[in-house]
DNA sequence: GAATCATTTCGACGCGCGCCGAAATGATCT
DNA sequence: AGATCATTTCGGCGCGCGTCGAAATGATTC
């Protein structure tokens, strides 16, 4: 028999979840702190979607994926950053011919900063941006969702979005969205894109070749000072 | 298919490795840097030698642990300080009813920086020691092993060690021994043993209750730093 | 309400691998 | 040299699990 002493943490259960190429293929899908639908990742790690919806129950049941409803979709994500933190080490162990260069590292600080998640953004930039949204009464939250109030729906116009086309999309005008890197819902859906347009439009944000990471720029962090009294 | 970048790591094999229960209790029976041989790894993991075997091999040859040989005996550990961190990372998302207390966090820095090793002094105290010993020329290092000067046997003599005793044990007067935590060879064997003994009944270091770890007292902060010229 | 789509459940197949007994190798001790 | 011990190699057994097809469930759209 196995001597074990209660102390022992049950690492095998952990490292087999992650054991199996198609889990593995998962989570390093969601490694950029995304949440993606239960199809999507049965593609990205070729496999069906019934295989697929059975290793995302185990990876859920096991603490190490977080999933999200909306309607018939599942939004998948890594559970929280101590999940991030295991696959970054074995990212950093595996025998992969390109971890971990110095190039890389600065890459997932960036990315962690600011991205796009969808056409929104993300990161400590988006939370950010969201809270600022929040404390100034623009946004307020009910039943789990964000509503554009009076005041907010002044500032959204001033600020160059035409609120009442965005209410006539076929996606939700606002949505939220979770990250591991964060911790903390930020502003999603129609206005979430638009705020992040806008902001690309007046160059306070610029892409980051290649990525999905978002780089601030001097004009835009003097303008998030002077309009939203946000400083980075 | 499946589709992979060229930049994926393979995160599966790593994992794969960890994620069977007998070479998991291998890994969590090296965590804390010692270096095991075979069988009692065996032991600890409640196989039987040929299945260790077979582990220890798979183990090694995925870069999860290094091995030294001495004679018959094969000791192994932990490859390096990036696997600790993983299965460090491991442990604190591992079911466990115990991870990662504070005390525990307190208890692996404790450890870090000194324990016993069998007999002997390991850790950032004992590589520091071995350090001094062969900068003041008290020891010696030949064919992969330490060897005592004229001045080390003066030294140690007057230090309270009868070295021609030691000499007549069954084990070798000296060993090299190596842990991942400081990643330098440290006096073993019945020498390293002696010091430690030395160092115990002086009341330089102290045993820190249920665990392998020792304290430096501070009559041995003095006295290390007026002898030996170390400072901690 | 019917059609479509995302996801899950069920059932069955097949293979990989963890396991040990037996035996070989190589080192140590008497 | 012979005995003992640590470890490895080989061979074969058995089961756990990853896989998908078929079908059910539930949400969305027309």
């Amino acid at each position: 028999m196995r001597i074990r002493n209660a102390t022992d943490p049950d690492l095998a259960a952990v490292a087999a979840l992650i054991g199996d190429p198609s889990r593995a293929a998962i989570m390093v899908a969601l490694m950029d702190g995304r949440a993606l639908p239960a199809g999507e990742l049965a593609r990205r790690a070729g496999i069906s979607p019934q295989t697929a919806s059975a290793h995302l129950d185990r990876l859920f049941r096991g603490n190490l994926l977080a999933v999200e409803v909306q309607g018939r979709h599942h939004y998948f994500r890594l559970h929280d950053e101590r999940v991030a933190r295991l696959v970054e080490a074995m990212a950093a162990l595996a025998p992969s011919p390109l971890t971990r260069t110095p190039a890389q590292r600065d890459a997932a600080r960036t990315l962690r900063f600011a991205r796009t998640c969808y056409g929104h953004l993300a990161g400590a930039m988006g939370v950010a941006l969201t809270g600022a949204f929040r404390a100034r009464g623009y946004l307020d939250e009910d039943d789990g969702n964000f509503i554009v109030t009076a005041a907010g729906g002044g500032w959204f116009n001033d600020f160059g979005i035409d609120l009442d086309r965005l209410r006539q999309e076929r996606r939700p005008l606002t949505r939220r969205c979770l990250d591991w890197s964060e911790r903390r819902h930020h502003l999603a859906g129609a206005l979430g894109a638009a705020v992040a347009m806008r902001c690309f439009d007046l160059r306070w944000i610029a892409r980051v070749r290649e990525s999905r990471a978002v780089r601030l720029t001097d004009r835009g962090r003097d303008a998030l000072r002077r309009e939203l009294d946000l400083a980075f």
